[in-house]
RNA sequence: GGUGAGGUGGCUGAGUGGUUUAAAGCACCGGUCUUGAAAACCGGCGUACGUUAAUAGCGUACCCAGGGUUCAAAUCCCUGCCUCACCGCCA
């Protein structure tokens, strides 16, 4: 959500700034409501005041024995006036709020301008591209020859498309990189560990940013409810680690707080039918280990460097090349004041793709969910800043070991820090 | 799932319809005193929103949450959530 104050004051300039990112706000109806929210609200106020005054006097009478019942007429009067004015402000609070929580956050200045992800600027590039004198496979193909590995029809079978079951070593490896990523964020990078609920309820979600827009890419347990009784499986992480926060004070000393988790995610993927539909790229369930960094509010451009280069050396150590991308304006989430993306190289699509995300929320997430510092000496709080990233998705990592590392005689080699997670093997062959 | 007891400020805890602002204590901050500290004493001490240049004043709201009754609700009524104890069930 962005600062209302902000909003009002700057309302051309932050119309201006949407508008880079493809959304564009209508002033006029922002003008309009704030003019009428201004004067409903003083008003009901004042009602309130008055009427509050007078139930007070009412008391006093009465303990002195005078006759009140003039003075209940009158307040009673006043009291339908308030009524109404209560009323109609609470109409116009609505509109704002469903407007306000509606619009995405401001790119920062250093965000290249554009419209979708071909305009996303490679900020590096890291690794060698693997040559093979062999016809590559992609991570189906690897996975299956493995002794189905890779169990796609089973996945249908017990739950429908976009779910897989994994088996034997191909299953080890993809708790081995959940255990190795996981090991890296606490033991090198500062981050703890945290075990969190893959179910959540509304107030998280509005938290985070996924309701009210985006309820769609979820899969709840039971409708949503206003008064926000349902619960809904988490698309991310990021959800039940940033929520700590929420409500919170941090004395500024405690920052930053980093947190890591590995989550399954799940996510519906409505309006994705027909992408990716082959293999483990793009599936309802998959899993991820996951960073996120509660932070002062000058630290967070620092802190989002910081989290994406966590999130880089998951790559370098597994030696997967990638490059980093800045996303573009018009590429962002909803959330995001800048974004870098993570694309490992895949040889079966010949191309780079995202397996990581990383987000500087900067205040957006923050004022949603009231999460605030206290600086020594000063009395009023103030909204931390929030960043997340992906570190990484381990679904999408095994794809790109899978063909990555894949071997001419069928087998995939294991990187060397992976290793040590599985049983000291070195490769995962055919005979296995 | 059953029965019972509860949810009040950072913490403890009083408060069953009005009588100045939710009593009091602890913690915390400032001051007096002191060579310094402790003790004692004095004062301060929540959050959000609005108004505003203002993190100054003033106003409004908030005693788990949402409704209701009333001129007036922490207090009465309804619903939900949560906590604790015991019982049952259970990985």
């Amino acid at each position: 959500m962005l600062d209302p104050k902000y909003l009002r004051n700057e309302l051309e300039a932050t119309a201006e700034k949407l508008k880079k990112r493809g959304f564009s706000l209508d002033t006029q109806t922002v003008a309009q409501l704030e003019e009428k929210r201004k004067a409903l609200q003083v008003k009901t106020e004042q009602l309130q005041n008055e009427r509050n005054a007078r139930s007070k006097s009412i008391g006093k009478a009465k303990a002195q024995g005078q006759d009140i019942e003039p003075l209940l007429a009158e307040v009673s009067e006043l009291g339908g006036a308030l009524d109404s004015a209560k009323a109609e402000l609470a109409e116009v609070m609505n509109q704002w709020d469903s407007l306000v929580l509606g619009i995405p956050n401001l790119p920062d200045e250093s965000v290249p301008v554009g419209e979708n992800e071909d305009d996303n600027v490679e900020i590096r590039k890291w690794g060698e591209i693997p040559q093979f004198d062999f016809a590559v496979k992609d991570h189906v193909d690897v996975a299956e020859a493995l002794h189905r590995g890779l169990d796609f029809e089973s996945g249908v079978k017990l739950s429908g498309a976009r779910f897989v079951v994994m088996r034997g070593k191909i299953a080890r490896m993809h708790r081995a990189l959940a255990q190795f990523m996981l090991d890296l964020h606490t033991e090198q990078h500062g981050y703890q560990e945290a075990y969190v609920p893959y179910l959540v309820n509304a107030a998280s979600l509005y938290g985070t940013g996924q309701l009210p827009k985006f309820g769609e890419d979820l899969f709840h347990t039971q409708p949503l409810t206003a008064d926000g009784q349902g619960m809904s499986l988490i698309p991310t992480a990021e959800v039940p680690l940033t929520n700590l926060a929420r409500d919170e004070i941090f004395d500024e000393e405690l920052l930053p707080v980093k947190l890591t988790a590995h989550t399954p995610c799940f996510r519906s993927e409505a309006g994705s039918s027909g992408r990716d539909t082959r293999g483990l790229i793009r599936q309802h369930q998959f899993d991820k280990v996951e960073l996120v960094q509660l932070v002062k509010p000058e630290d967070s451009m620092q802190a989002l460097e910081e989290l994406t280069a966590h999130a880089e050396t998951v790559l370098q150590k597994l030696a997967l090349p990638y490059r980093v991308m800045s996303l573009c304006t018009g590429d962002m989430g909803f959330g995001a004041a800048k974004t870098y993306d993570l694309e490992v190289w895949l040889p079966a699509q010949n191309c780079y793709r995202e397996i990581s995300s990383c987000s500087n929320m900067q205040d957006f997430q923050a004022r949603r969910m009231q999460a605030r510092l206290r600086r020594k000496g000063v009395k009023k709080p103030e909204l931390l800043h929030t960043l997340n990233g992906s570190g990484l998705a381990v679904g999408r990592t095994l794809v790109a070991i899978l063909e990555n590392y894949q071997q001419a005689d069928g087998s995939v080699a294991i990187p060397t820090v992976l290793q040590p997670y599985m049983g000291g093997e070195t490769h995962i062959s055919l005979a296995d």
